[in-house]
RNA sequence: GGCCCGUUCGUCUAGGGGUUAGGACGUAUCCCUUUCACGGAUGAAACACGGGUUCGAUUCCCGUACGGGCUACCA
């Protein structure tokens, strides 16, 4: 309904060549290089890259490092693993090349000032000479005065040094010896600015709320408004699908589309709903990685500054089609009751116009249960992979054959793949200890003659189905007028050491009669 | 404070002027299982509030409350 207005609305005004409808779809993920990518970040990135995929378009990603002091060296390579691991892959950015190459917008510095300077010469950006000292006694002044919003705007504007107040002779020999200047955008004084959010639907602002941003930074490097804007346009991106914080500045993007004169190639914005900490207050930071207990990044990060390793989704456990498929429904549904989505069902499925407005919390209990998921969907030769290695470093050894048998056998029981070695390492060495609750309950004489039937029943054997086992074990309670109930949880103890574990009989004809009777006349020993 | 965005079970959500308000996670009980888990069944659990509009509003409109975002020469 929005996306049939809009388009209609946009019909209207852009000539039909340069509709937006008709261009390549074309997205980007733009994220700066300042800190790991958390988790919000990710689904920007996978709605990015769906809706490319869904519209046969182009994902790209750019960097915006334009804040050199804020730079994390290693932030970028993170960024690109992370996605990597996800299975997002770009058409272009810095990694792949591309034909807007470079995508990286410190290499792209030269570019920016000639689009500054156009709005100068038209009138709508204007040099300005402030210090951060003097914008702060601005500020304190218009609090003190009680001004609703101290802002650089246009009544302030004409308190302050800039091209607008200064004659023009002076800002001239400020320039020529090299003072420090920035450029900010010239906002008007009375403008409805609308525009038309696919997921929100018109969003309309007035321009007396807004402040003239600054476009270009006395380092001569372009803030994000100038660079998204002029990248955007150069790069032919058709549609800005980013994070809800946006949302206040999109009206200033709008003007200087406008005052650079590319409204007809303005792409069309979609403001996605923030991700929330689980308990409600505040958008999901950095910072909550180990305080809420559960991982907000998608790899293991090291912070620079405290040197802290937090871990994430990956070394947690979980599988990336686990984390793809739980970011995915975290504020898009299809409209069908399926949860279970791969990739390619993602992008068959993906539409903008589904994703939800609110802000959606985070739900740890969500993702463990599609791990599970993931995890159940595996062969039993994909989980003895995990398994081998962890009873690699653990120091245990076992043929394939054998772990995979115990990988398909426990499968049901892990939520992870780390789940496999504690719920089956029993059958990998002997118990060295006894489950003391349930011996203290289930250990007596009748259970202690039971086992030492059992043994000796089984001692003939060399090898026994489990089919064959339940049928030997029966038989021998039955030959000695003992109910299987009673002694069952002692015959288990006696062989896994615990009170609670997968088919017993399953684990008896895995482990072979010989290495159970061992194990039976062992508990007999340790048990008394 | 100002501006902007939002509000259906605890959480993610479907739905939409008249419905027993549907599903999933979690949770409770039961079944299966000699155990735990898996699986199955059943249950508890929601339209923030107040005004309109209407024969009728959870759904549309307006307020209020609450939540969130933004308010830098950060992105």
């Amino acid at each position: 309904m929005v996306l049939f207005f809009c388009q209609f609305y946009s019909s209207f005004i852009v000539p039909r060549h340069l509709h937006s409808m008709s261009r390549e779809v074309r997205v980007r993920f733009a994220p700066s290089p300042t800190g790991s990518l958390h988790i919000g970040g990710v689904r920007t990135a996978l709605y990015n890259y769906l809706f490319a995929k869904k519209n046969h378009g182009k994902f790209i990603i750019r960097i915006e490092d334009t804040d050199q002091t804020r730079f994390v060296p290693g932030a970028e390579a993170y960024i690109y693993e992370a996605l990597r691991w996800c299975g997002i892959v770009a058409d272009e950015g810095v990694e792949k090349g591309g034909p807007f190459a470079p995508y990286r917008q410190s290499e792209r510095k030269a570019l920016y000032m000639q689009y500054a300077m156009q709005l100068v010469e038209a009138g709508y950006a204007y040099y300005a000479f402030d210090t951060a000292e003097e914008l702060d006694v601005m500020r304190e002044r218009l609090k003190a005065a009680k001004v609703v919003s101290p802002q650089y705007n246009a009544i302030t504007r004409m308190t302050m040094k800039n091209s607008q107040t200064l004659p023009e002779d002076e800002v001239k020999a400020r320039l020529e010896s090299g003072e420090q200047y920035v450029i900010r955008l010239k906002i008007p004084r009375k403008e409805e600015i609308r525009l038309n959010d696919m997921i929100r639907g018109w969003v309309m602002v007035h321009s007396a709320t807004l402040d003239d941003k600054v476009l270009m930074k006395s380092d001569g490097m372009p803030t994000y408004h100038l660079a998204n804007v002029v990248d955007d346009y150069l790069m032919q991106i058709t549609h800005v699908v980013r994070g809800e914080e946006w949302l206040p500045s999109a009206p200033t993007h709008v003007l200087l589309y406008k005052y650079l004169g590319w409204v007809e190639v303005m792409p069309q914005f979609a403001h996605l709903p923030l991700l929330l900490k689980p308990d409600g207050n505040g958008k999901l930071s950095k910072r909550d990685g180990e305080s809420m207990g559960f991982p907000v990044f998608p790899l293991a990060w090291t912070d620079q500054e405290t040197g802290k390793t937090m871990a994430g989704f990956k070394e947690d456990g979980y599988l990336p089609e686990a984390v793809l498929n739980f970011l995915a429904l975290l504020g898009w549904n299809s409209g069908t009751q399926q949860e279970l989505y791969s990739m390619d069902d993602l992008i068959e499925h993906f539409s903008i116009e589904r994703i939800g407005k609110a802000g959606t919390k985070f739900d740890i209990n969500k993702a463990k249960w599609f791990n599970q998921q993931y995890l159940l969907k595996k062969s039993n030769a994909e989980l003895a992979e995990f398994l081998k290695h962890d009873l690699l470093q653990a120091g245990l050894t076992a043929n394939d054959e054998l772990i995979e048998k115990v990988a398909g056998l426990v499968k049901e029981r892990a939520t992870f793949a780390k789940d496999l070695l504690p719920e089956s390492r029993f059958i990998f060495e002997r118990p060295a200890e006894y489950d003391e609750q349930v011996s203290a309950s289930k250990w007596n004489e009748d259970a202690k003659k039971a086992v030492i039937l059992l043994a000796s029943a089984l001692a003939t054997k060399s090898s026994i189905a489990a089919a064959d086992a339940k049928e030997l074990v029966h038989n021998t309670l039955e030959a000695a007028e003992m109910k299987p109930g009673k002694v069952m949880q002692a015959i288990r103890l006696a062989i896994t050491g615990k009170g609670a574990g997968p088919d017993l009989m399953e684990v008896v004809s895995l482990l072979g009669p010989a290495e159970v009777v061992a194990r039976l006349h062992l508990a007999v020993e340790k048990l008394g």
